[in-house]
DNA sequence: GGCGTCATGTCAGCTGCTGACATCACTGTA
DNA sequence: TACAGTGATGTCAGCAGCTGACATGACGCC
């Protein structure tokens, strides 16, 4: 007879998604997530530093794919070492996620505070990309913008990829979203 | 002699920013900063939907002159409109505004909190411009790209703009910053 | 003079989140 | 076999953000 069952973390973020995607994310207290998943709303807090992140978490080492990416790329200019980054992360969205990602965005996209905390991981990958192409001697406005960029890419080839009825895989959607950068910002300014 | 000070809203946004720079956003509670301003933290509430809202009230007028220069722009490539539009979106930033910006950034850059909002302000202003970009007739993913080109652009510009020691108006390092997408996207080496 | 309006105040209450401390199966060791 | 230590979890109290319901009182209007 065990006192706990194991993989508390997996069931806390496997209740809160459920339970997210029945009642909405406000209307679901943390309390309720915790013992749906057999825990304390205390404990709940012990894995995750608030009831958001418990959507988030683990996207470490998704971030930490780009920055091998980047650091691993052969030398190029900071959009190659970009393009290099973004097929490197395509592995952690192998086609098995789909669904489940598909079902994680449903629950973000219907509230605002669940955006937020996307929008503030992006932005954290933005700023290690930009470090990443620092270290691979961009200088500092350049190096912003290839990482802006290549997380624009990723968000709209990431969107596409989810929409329903979408059957390409996420690296050869990114492909053809990174063809379609070059040409908008090639165009010429008018006015 | 009259019941209530006039101008509310403002007296609590200047004691807001006010109590944030100095003992930070976490250090300050919404009764404080309602006290400062000589009213209740439910009248602070009846103004802003939440605390952190107290900084970013008021941007309406700034997002909509980006959807205005999109839609008033003469005839042009997706680039070309979204340029446009950040050039009339600098006249929001007049050369007096800029201590003020300075000061609002610091408190942001401090609180994860604020930059998450601030993140959802900018991608609301990228989904709008990526409206007003499909009205013009541009399609929905070179609209998504030009616009969310547009925002990287004005948020690596305004960084520069409010940047210690810096003294060109927006508009020109705007200019510059547009300049820089276009030779990165372009696939030259920079750095 | 009375009456409605409306910005503000008062109060009670829920929820997110935290610190301090208790519990108790499991583990290693004497 | 006894027993102390470890570590995941529970209990409890409490603060701060935020909301609904209702009260207040100066002002303008008829």
């Amino acid at each position: 007879m065990v006192r706990w069952q194991p993989g508390a973390r997996e069931r806390l973020q496997a209740a809160a998604l459920e339970r997210f995607a029945a009642q909405g994310f406000e209307g679901t207290t943390v309390a309720e997530i915790a013992a749906t998943a057999g825990l304390t709303e205390r404990t709940f807090f012990r894995y995750f530093a608030d009831k958001r992140e418990v959507l988030f978490a683990g996207q470490d080492e998704f971030e930490r794919l780009f920055v091998d990416g980047i650091a691993r790329a052969p030398d190029a200019d900071p959009m190659g070492l970009v393009a290099a980054a973004l097929e490197g992360a395509t592995t952690f969205f192998a086609e098995e996620r789909r669904p489940w990602s598909r079902a994680r965005q449903v629950v973000i996209d219907a509230d605002p505070g669940l955006q937020e905390r996307e929008l503030l991981k992006l932005s954290g990958l933005a700023a290690a990309m930009t470090r990443g192409l620092r270290h691979r001697g961009v200088d500092p406005i350049p190096a912003a913008l290839a990482a802006e960029s290549g997380v624009a890419v990723f968000r709209v080839a990431f969107g596409t990829w989810i929409a329903e009825g979408e059957e390409r895989s996420l690296i050869d959607i990114q492909r053809a979203v990174l063809a379609e950068l070059r040409t908008v910002v090639d165009g010429q300014p008018v006015g």
